[in-house]
DNA sequence: ACCTGTTTTAATCAATTGATTAAATTATTT
DNA sequence: AAATAATTTAATCAATTGATTAAAACAGGT
């Protein structure tokens, strides 16, 4: 069985671990991760971690890199229509935002924490940033603020409003005397009023 | 010299050690952090740390629990004022906290990351949800915002939009292809605008 | 100068951690 | 079935880490 019997959901021991370390390293961030609780996490021995991926940086970094793939799947088409007003894009960002991120709630800060780490690691991502600085989007908030805001604060904002609730969640619950019941249905109300109050910037003056 | 020659800076051994501490815990966590990295920066012999301090976790407590009150010193006054203005005090506490996290800019991820790790250790401080809760300015923002607008939502927005920026420094200037210079400019200049943002968002509707 | 308590140092310990090895088990090919 | 290749396991390694110890250095009081 060298290669696929279809795989019922990919099960491979190679994904196994993968999968654990992703919850692992998600969860406990790179440092304080050990192998042992990746192996035990994904029921296997300790040396097939070795085995498969050589080393605990190269199976985080692979995971890393198919978590910040995750976050830009599908930004592209956004970032690039040119058929939709921007008001609608914000909406489009927003909602397909917290709907990742109520699913995965400490992606955000897992990936933020690593990054300030090591920022090296990540600077060749010379991708990441035409994506933003050359898309439609981009043009259209430049010219709906026409002089009067730096587009990077609109898209600061964007992120930040959009992000920062599940960075500050366990806080936020807790000032807040939130259960995750109540915090969902708050985030679930940010899909709404965030475009509307980025709007509200775009207008200001 | 038992007790205090006036000690020049106070730099007792044990300050020394608490700083060093506080460098290295806040830039690298404190899972990443050996404590052999804090004896080296405070120039003492390792055994000294735990002569001072008993324990890495002990010393991280303290060192943790001075960044969080330096966090909330000076925002009850704000907070409980009842002669100011609702945007007075939001132009107060953002101008605050701007000020104070550009002098200390990973204070936001450093806390947020532990208290994520550990949230039960910082479960206890009750103090913190009726400093804000029972406060005036909550008051002035529940009724500004009257029915419309959860007022939670806008501690979450004036916070975020704040801090969040810190937060994701190290992306932000790499996606937005800015230095230290021009991104201390947008800090300095969301000074001016997050009071009005907010300001726009409580008139909503 | 001598004693007493405090601070500092070098050496060491036991536990943990990432990684490797050699043998075993299992699968695939011939 | 035999041979070969791939996978898995238990045992172990060397390095690192937080912490301790016993001795040395230092200070203040008498």
């Amino acid at each position: 069985m060298t290669k696929n019997k279809l795989e019922i959901t990919d099960t491979t021991t190679g994904e196994k671990i993968k999968e654990a370390a992703r919850k692992v390293f998600t969860k406990k961030g790179y440092a304080a991760t050990r192998t042992r609780d990746i192996a035990e996490e994904a029921g296997i021995n300790l040396a097939l971690l070795n085995y498969y991926f050589r080393s605990k940086e190269k199976l985080f970094d692979i995971v890393m890199r198919e978590n910040m793939q995750q976050l830009l799947i599908g930004l592209r088409s956004v970032l690039y229509n040119e058929t939709t007003t921007l008001l609608h894009k914000i909406k489009a960002i927003v909602s397909n935002y917290i709907n990742l991120l109520r699913k995965h709630p400490d992606l955000p800060l897992f990936i933020l924490s690593e990054i300030k780490a090591n920022p090296d690691k990540f600077a060749m991502n010379i991708g990441a940033r035409t994506l933003l600085l050359k898309s439609h989007f981009f043009k259209q908030v430049k010219e709906t603020g026409k002089g009067k805001i730096n587009p990077i604060q609109i898209i600061i904002n964007i992120i930040g409003l959009t992000v920062f609730p599940f960075i500050a969640s366990p806080l936020l619950k807790h000032v807040g005397d939130l259960n995750q019941k109540e915090f969902d249905a708050l985030m679930k109300e940010r899909k709404k009023m965030i475009p509307i109050w980025i709007n509200g910037m775009l207008k200001v003056k």
